[in-house]
DNA sequence: AAATTTGGTTTATATTATAAAGTTGTTTAT
DNA sequence: ATAAACAACTTTATAATATAAACCAAATTT
C-alpha cells in the first residue's frame, strides 16, 4: 500500500515554512523584517531562526547598522534542497486525489 | 506589509493532514486502512481522528462487522471547506516567489 | 538623567504529537 | 475448556514543539 511520504519537520511548522518561504524570493533578509513579514514574536522568532541556522537551512550574521544590532538571514544550499523536497512532499497531501 | 496567511492548525499536522487528505479521495474509510495508509500507530490515529471530529472535520461511525469493532470515517462538508482553505493557504508558502 | 525604543536573547509555560500500556472481545491451538 | 495470541481500538504518560513572558544592553528621546 503506498503511504504518503514524510514531512520534514524542520520546515513543517508554521514560522520556520514562513521564513524559509520568503528568503527562498530574496537576497536576505534582516530580523525586523522576517518578524513583520511573519507577524511572529521577536521570541518565537529568535528561537525557530536558531533551528533553521543550527540544521544548515539558513545562515545567520550578526553585524551592526546604525549602531543598532542587526540579523541577516539568508537560505542555503541545504536550505533550498530541503525546501524543494518538502514542496514536492506535501504536494501529495493537498493535491486533489483523482 | 502583506503577511502570509495563518495555516488552520487542525490540519497543519502530519498525521491530520493526511488523513484528511486520504478521506477528501474517498467515500469512506476505515480505521485499519487509515493507521495503513498514514503508517501511524493506532493511539496517535485514535487521538487525531478524534480531534478532527470534535470540531466538526470528519464524522465518526462506530458499527460492528464480523463481531469486530469498526470505526469508519467520512469528511464533513466542513472538513472539505477547511480543507479547501488549507490548501489555499499553503499554496502561498509553497509557490515560489516572483 | 529618567523614560522609551530598538533589537534582540533566555527562560518558563502551554500546546501538540508520539509512544507505551491497557482494554475488550475474538479466534485459534491444546 | 482453557490458555495464548490477535484485532481493534482507547487511555495515559512522555517527549517535542511552539508561544509567551521576562529580561538585557545599547541608543535615542524628553
Amino acid at each position: 500500500m503506498k503511504t504518503l511520504s514524510d514531512l520534514d519537520p524542520l520546515l513543517h511548522s508554521q514560522l520556520r515554512l514562513a521564513v524559509v518561504s520568503i528568503l527562498i524570493g530574496v537576497v536576505e533578509a534582516d530580523f525586523t523584517f522576517l518578524k513583520e513579514k511573519t507577524g511572529s514574536t521577536a521570541g518565537n522568532l529568535s528561537v525557530q531562526l536558531e533551528k533553521l541556522s543550527a540544521e544548515g537551512y539558513i545562515s545567520i550574521e550578526k553585524s551592526f547598522r546604525n549602531k543598532r544590532p542587526l540579523t541577516t538571514c539568508r537560505i542555503t544550499p541545504k536550505g533550498i534542497r530541503q525546501f524543494d523536497n518538502y514542496v514536492k512532499a506535501i504536494q501529495a497531501y493537498i493535491q486533489p486525489q483523482k
